[in-house]
DNA sequence: CGCAGAAAGTGGCATATGCCACTAATCGAA
DNA sequence: TTCGATTAGTGGCATATGCCACTTTCTGCG
């Protein structure tokens, strides 16, 4: 072993999952480059893609990310015109969210590099294991967890 | 279901580990706050604790991270006196890092903290189940991935 | 020795994410 | 209706990460 990971306290699951994300995000966006797009962009993109016309906080929420985080993240897809946004008809303070024809060919572009990152990431790891990665990852995602002391006002 | 993560194409390994790492981080980050500290400064904090004056490469290498980008969060933890670096002495390219005392201090104090939110985070999932997660993720981490276009080179 | 090429970092630029303070709109009572 | 609480986003600020173009050192040869 390099001697760099030692055993003993390396155990932060906080730290190996970022570290997984680094390594495997690395890949995803090689894939991805040939479209300009980074894997995070791919994601965001496909999450509208699949709602409909999603309001900004529901798109928060599904991806477990800051509302301003997503604000911001946004802001490349709306320059390069992937993506525009409308205020909802009912309640002017939403603001939905839609691919413009321009991000849809984008999108279908991107799902078939992604696609063969994908493949080669299962064909690594197998399916069956990859699957249930995804769903121990999701269970720890949606974990409700929350420090003692926070709990008060619970 | 909430309609947001529909079945079919969330499938992305990429999108499902980068959603769990910022829960995960947020929980992490939230436990860590009172030191001032960030689950990454802490991770990589640690890493040169249980290194032995290491070289900004080998950090790097063993956080699977970009070399610039751990020069960029070396940073504020340089800036705040957390730790310091020196030229090797046989190689002048090559700069090595430790912690300061009041980076040693500091590191004891988070590391208080971070036993609290891990034991939380175990206590939820289970020690073995968490243990497991994290074999799994270092696997994906180390895996030996690249773009068959890319192999040519090799 | 002297020079081409490799190796280790640095800096600039761009995206990814979060928190906090604010603003705009809506809702719920009195 | 009116005002305080709540909800949805925005903008600013700071860290997290990567890639690329350079600069500085080393190394290996001829």
């Amino acid at each position: 072993m390099t001697e760099a990971r030692k055993p003993g306290f390396s155990d932060c699951n906080n730290a190996t999952l970022r570290r997984a994300a680094r390594s495997l995000g690395r890949f995803y966006d090689d894939a991805l480059a040939p479209s300009g797009l980074k894997g995070t962009q791919f994601g965001l993109l496909f999450q509208i893609h699949i709602s409909d016309e999603p309001a900004m906080g529901a798109i928060a929420e599904a991806l477990i990310m800051d509302l301003s985080a997503l604000g911001h993240t946004l802001k490349p897809l709306i320059r390069d015109g992937y993506v525009e946004t409308f205020a909802d008809k009912d309640d002017r303070r939403v603001k939905r969210v839609r691919l413009t024809p321009r991000g849809q060919a984008k999108l279908d572009e991107a799902l078939k590099l992604w696609s063969v990152a994908q493949r080669q990431f299962e064909d690594k790891v197998g399916a069956e294991q990859a699957a249930k990665l995804r769903t121990a990852l999701d269970v720890v995602a949606d974990l409700d967890l929350e420090m003692p002391a926070a709990a008060s006002s619970n």
